[in-house]
DNA sequence: CGGATGATTGAAGCAAGTCAAAGTACGTGG
DNA sequence: CCACGTACTTTGACTTGCTTCAATCATCCG
């Protein structure tokens, strides 16, 4: 059922994560320091498609992806499963939930990744750092409510292209953000996922992912996608 | 210009605003002492279409709403303006600007409105208390990125009445977390922008409310709404 | 290498968009 | 306070684009 290879795709580095400011507060600075280990637990792997925590579990803490990619799904079991969400290398799983008892959704993840732990009880410990630590987090949770606003603009989203043009620029500036490279990336979501999270067909998808290649505007084999064009793809996104 | 008549519909009351913490911690508590009135401006009132700050436009402070509804739209001059969002009475404004030097999009009152005003400068001043301030930040955000998870879910809606349900529901939580009435309300907005904000035409609008309605599952009268079977609706949501 | 899952392509049906027009609510000025 | 104009809402007929169903092809993974 696990499988660890392929642990080695694209990996987001310390300064590029999320939680690298919060890391910093805990030692991370001076690198490996014990006061580190027993906040951080760092690059454990996690194998496609195994759940990283379940909806109304114990808030145990914040996550950072490092590697791979994960997705924030509701309901546990059916296959009407709905994807609300997911994550690329340098971003944190688990914000919605800080002043919750548990989580509120499944999450899984969507290939073979790495993550890094960070667990808030034992973090307030560090007393005289706290309030470093509460600014880092206010400026993480600054972030993801700026990023989810952009990602807004899918709902009044009126055609397929309009879509996934927004949804592909808003994913090259989420590399970018992490010190990525923005303009060729593999996708994080299979086409099947990004339809569900769409709210398109499958069909749909593969359809027009050959319409915007047809005009130039990307390049896509499988997973991998090429942006060539992206100054259209923008005003296709109606993002300029 | 200007009306300022009719600023006198449903109001939030002070415990239920996501600013109540924040203002409590400014010396609300004691009622009206001057440590307050030099933070949070109260009651200031904005009439309907204008503009409470623009995009690009420096960053001083957030809002509450006290009173009335405002949008949240992108770009600043032609007639394609989207809506990104709205708010309602007892919701914060300004949070996604938290970290920046300006605000990102315009927002402007949908209604004659009344807001409150917590210029986070003034604020910062009160230095043993900003731990706590920090605290309260850290949960409204927290809360915003939940609601906006759950907004997602329009992102993937398929049909009209489905993305008509969800944004119903929705509303109707969200007044109901702020102790307003939550199964009898008013639109924040007006049908052609629940359009714009849905992706819809504004035809479609009008005809899914009255499918819905003809189903029983809500009585609506221009901007007033009645949820008459929220468990059906929900259903139709997908929200249970 | 083989089974399963995901991706692509084609043909037909249907839901939502567009265009057009009438009806209604609202704010302004008389 | 009422009358008018403007903007919003509703309704109908037609068109378009997406979904659905079905089948083939590619890819992943044991």
């Amino acid at each position: 059922m696990t499988n660890n290879k392929e642990h080695d795709k694209a990996e987001v580095e310390c300064p590029s994560c999320g939680l690298y400011n919060l890391c910093q507060l805990a030692g991370l600075g001076d690198a490996n320091t014990q006061v580190l280990d027993s906040v951080v637990n760092r690059r454990k792997k996690i194998s496609k498609n195994q759940i990283l925590f379940d909806a109304n579990e114990k808030f145990r803490g914040i996550f950072a992806v490092k590697s791979g990619a994960f997705k924030t799904i509701t309901h546990s079991t059916d296959e009407t499963a709905q994807i609300l969400d997911f994550n690329i290398p340098g971003e944190l799983i688990g914000l919605d939930a800080l002043n919750a008892e548990t989580y509120l959704h499944r999450v899984i993840a969507s290939e073979n990744s790495s993550i890094c732990e960070m667990d808030l009880e034992v973090l307030k410990k560090l007393d005289d750092k706290f309030i470093d630590f509460q600014s880092s987090l206010i400026l993480a949770l600054a972030n993801k409510v700026r990023l989810e606003q952009h990602q807004s603009l899918l709902i009044s989203a009126k055609s397929a292209e309009h879509r996934l043009a927004i949804f592909l620029i808003g994913l090259s500036s989420r590399f970018q953000q992490h010190g990525l490279p923005a303009t060729q990336f593999k996708l994080p979501i299979s086409r099947k996922d990004i339809a569900n999270y769409l709210g398109m067909a499958a069909e749909t998808v593969a359809r027009t992912f050959k319409a915007i290649e047809d005009k130039g505007l990307i390049e896509s084999h499988a997973r991998n996608v090429k942006l060539v064009k992206i100054e259209e793809l923008s005003k296709l996104a109606g993002t300029n």
